[in-house]
DNA sequence: ACCTTTTCGATATCTCTTTACCGATATTTT
DNA sequence: AAAATATCGGTAAAGAGATATCGAAAAGGT
């Protein structure tokens, strides 16, 4: 048994894409070279993410069954136990990621929201509650919720994680602009519009660099 | 000269926001090692990578100056320059875009927005006009645009990317759950939900069992 | 004014990720 | 049925990225 890296665990959704095309096409066995042609990876690099999370060998001369690494991608990221959240701040990245559809298809059911503004409060979001946030704390305990989906305003992002902490949260999904502290125990995880942004920025430049001279 | 890795490109915003948090409570000067302490990298790293993009060098015993390293943050990171882009897909994910404010002082400037549906062409969101797809490749060319934000249903991604770049877009920031293809000399940088809840949930899950045994 | 202390920048080491190689195996072809 | 061949899994090498080490320099204390 070993670790992943954030790289690697970052492919493993990438493949699960491929394959599910695969398998909508009607394909029914695909080689590491053919995947490694279609997504841009090495042919060892896919050897080696599939045979880390795979029960069965790939056969020789054929490759693997494409259902079978289905199952076997959707079961390692989680996909098949649901997993209940809550979401905080539901301004209008958090009603886009209520309304998003794609999470039931991960495992992840964002199950209600929570906001500041009595305006909200009350009312539905695509079907979710939206609690003012003096509920979440006991909402949290009652029900035992261990994931938060954070997209408050960077201003009040470490006053509500302190919260999200206190209430028993083991898991913050990120989306303010801002690094959020929160204790060893708790796992946080970015989604930085900034930092993907100067990937973006560098990378055409860099680019334009190259074709200017 | 030398190249920058994704991870290190993905550090500067980082630290451009402790630098301007440390500016606001009035710091002038700070050293490797509180930096380092502060976002918990290594004070090698911090030093590494502040040395590749600053122009002066930082002085022992005291460190850098604030003002200075901003600077140099966000010529680096292009904050300086504006660069106009479109957006593609004008859904909720879409209008949480148009509507962030975050984007200007990035030097992002996000002037229109595209959608295919006839009932949002015509109206404004966030201030900025919605045109039909039809209008798109024009005004991509009479504009010189070449930064699109790819914010559509994923069935049509593949399509849409394929449109921006016979109108000559050359970086696409896709929000698309969807592994988009695009020629060799146009940019493609993925915000992908499903890549980020996997290393959010593997690292839950990790930290579970560590705990339980 | 001198010594101590801290941080700097550069170089070297180390670890982790990725790539390359190699014998084994099963399918396909003759 | 035998030979040819493409792919497999495992191990070794290579390449990055991060970390540790070291002399130099400047601020602060004595």
């Amino acid at each position: 048994m070993k670790g992943f890296s954030n790289n690697q665990l970052q492919r493993y959704p990438v493949y699960l894409r491929f394959f599910k095309k695969w398998q909508e096409e009607g394909m029914l066995v695909v080689s590491s070279p053919f995947i490694a042609a279609k997504l841009g990876y090495s042919e060892e690099l896919v050897r080696k993410d599939l045979q880390a999370i795979c029960l069965k060998q790939g056969r020789p001369r054929k490759g693997r069954l494409i259902s079978e690494v289905i199952a076997d991608l959707e079961e390692f990221l989680g996909y098949h136990q649901v997993e209940n959240a809550i979401l905080v701040g539901a301004g209008s990245l958090g009603g886009a990621l209520l309304r998003y559809p794609g999470f039931s298809a991960m495992g992840l059911h964002i199950e209600a929201a929570f906001d500041a503004s009595y305006e909200l409060s009350g009312k539905q979001i695509a079907g979710k509650n939206v609690y003012p946030m003096a509920f979440l704390p006991s909402y949290v305990k009652e029900r035992d919720i261990k994931l938060a989906v954070l997209t408050v305003p960077s201003e009040v992002a470490q006053a509500t994680t302190d919260t999200l902490v206190k209430a028993g949260i083991l898991g913050i999904w990120n989306f303010a602009p801002i690094t959020i502290e929160a204790p060893e125990d708790v796992v946080v995880e970015n989604m930085d519009l900034s930092s993907s942004l100067a990937v973006l920025r560098y990378r055409c430049q860099e680019k334009k660099e190259k074709n200017n001279g």
